[in-house]
DNA sequence: GCGATATATACCTTGACGCGCATATGCCAA
DNA sequence: TTGGCATATGCGCGTCAAGGTATATATCGC
């Protein structure tokens, strides 16, 4: 399974993913809160792993996973051109620039929308 | 296929809106450049088109196929909680900031790292 | 109209992937 | 050691989507 683009295409992945988003989690917690049957659960995080979207550290009998940052990069960089073209529309545009203050320090707060 | 991640898992569906991305171009152009038969570049268009990545045009016996973009600004703002996460990474955050001064007229070029 | 070009669609085959179920492995506690 | 919990893996099945080839549709020039 090559790129990291089919690896986020499977639904059940992105799902998992957006879990470990707040913070690591166990497999069974995984399996609990998304319903899913514990093999499945554990042969997405394979993938995942495989495809560096987790890393996993042993926690006696349980393995915590949490995310690791490249792949997603990756997928961002795919869409970097893209971003260029669709900027002309005016709201995508404020939406760039206010994830922008959100990922910066962010000092001054000039910016965020007069609309 | 339904999400639009599943439609860009396709490496051929990327190269062809990555041709897409400088300008429109008929189906023929595509096949030719991509060196991809006719009938996959077609498929795969009608695929696109019905996902709301491209749009098409009538040029006589031509279409003519541009990008459109919001199934892109839905990748993006998927993408979007996993970035706040990422950008602790500086390299990524440098990149980051290049990326904005490239989208941006950027009279000064005072950033641009001295690795 | 006719042939030629450009694009779309139909049918078939093949391969990949996700799932369910069963089972293996590993670590704990007593 | 034994039993129990947590996680991983193996196998068979069904599905779905991509590719190839052939063919249909449309529009041009003449």
């Amino acid at each position: 399974m090559g790129s990291v683009f089919a690896i986020i295409a499977e639904p059940n992945r992105r799902a998992i993913l957006g879990l470990l988003v707040s913070s690591e989690q166990s497999v069974g917690e995984i399996e609990r809160r998304l319903r899913m049957p514990q093999p499945t659960v554990s042969k997405h995080l394979r993938v995942l792993r495989e495809a560096g979207f987790v890393e996993s550290t042993v926690d006696a009998q349980r393995r915590l996973y949490r995310l690791r940052p490249e792949p997603f990069q990756k997928v961002d960089a795919w869409l970097a051109p893209f971003r260029r073209f669709w900027s002309a529309h005016v709201d995508a545009l404020e939406r760039h620039l206010d994830r922008m203050d959100q990922s910066t320090p962010a000092k001054k707060k000039t910016r965020r929308r007069g609309r």
